[in-house]
DNA sequence: TTGTTAATGAAAACCATTTTCATTTATTGA
DNA sequence: TCAATAAATGAAAATGGTTTTCATTAACAA
């Protein structure tokens, strides 16, 4: 049976995030390890308060200070996206598992503040975003790290309603 | 010599924007002119606070809150966007002028907030959008009728501070 | 194990935005 | 042209998500 990194997650080794971590020398904490089990295993776009609450659930110590904190290094290196739906709290999601394959873009419905994710076309869209990308980068001489795409309009249940 | 809503304007006729409002059921009033005024003579992003400052210099009796519930319901008929930048403030900028051709996207500097509007590659993204506009539309039955689209990133002079 | 320093929690501060409410003003009908 | 009336306004207070402060705790290198 092979050993190495396949190894350290069948054996329960340390999650696949810590080497980020040391990397960029930060501690690795429990209400930091908590927080990243919270976004980790939802799919939802979370507010910092919900991730309070449910982290609060496995560790009643941990407070809301720190869950801002800490999104706010998860989101400088890169880990997590911060997202604005326009209800006036930010949202957050990893912005890639372990394997790495988790990207989507928005239909936000103005009306009801409804969120869909959606991976439709993004191929297609993710082909031309690179050569964007690229044409950006040199014209601008901007080192393009991410991208937003989000749609606005009208969701099924608030078209019916109008 | 002709009288009336004619002459305030100086024979030029009524602001293109005056059907919309008319349409829409809301009156003219000086405020709101004078926010359309400012919001016509720039290609910034001006915040709220910006946009009270420029129109609090011609016209000092509009207060600020005017100006947040002016420049509200202009997105909501549309005449505006709104924007967020990562400043904990919002931006306005005119959706589109009286001849309608300003769309364009953003980049922004994660590091000092910088903002560049771009207008490149436009006609190939939004052939793309449109497409997958369509599509989505369909199979979400979602009703689109806006788009946001950003990227993020290093600028040219944070790039080469780091 | 220990020293150093980052990380934390509670409470207070912050600040963009929203709400309240009394007053003003644009519009409509006489 | 002039009221009548309901929308719009401004000042001040309230709101609420997020950040800061500061004393305490805990991660981790030696």
């Amino acid at each position: 049976m092979p050993r190495g990194l396949r190894m350290r997650h069948l054996a329960m080794g340390p999650p696949w995030w810590h080497g980020r971590f040391h990397g960029a020398g930060f501690r690795i904490t429990i209400p930091r390890e908590a927080i990243l089990e919270v976004l980790s295993k939802t799919q939802k776009h979370l507010s910092a308060e919900e991730i309070y609450l449910a982290v609060h659930r496995l560790h009643p110590a941990v407070g809301l200070t720190t869950v801002y904190r800490t999104l706010e290094l998860l989101v400088h290196i890169g880990l997590v996206f911060k997202f604005d739906f326009g209800d006036s709290r930010a949202r957050y999601e990893l912005s890639s598992g372990p394997k790495g394959a988790r990207h989507h873009h928005h239909l936000v419905c103005t009306a009801c503040g409804r969120v869909i994710d959606y991976t439709d076309f993004i191929d297609e869209e993710v082909e031309l975003l690179q050569q964007t990308e690229k044409g950006l980068a040199k014209k601008y001489n901007f080192k393009i790290t991410n991208h937003l795409i989000q749609f606005y309009g009208l969701c099924d249940k608030c078209r019916s309603k109008e």
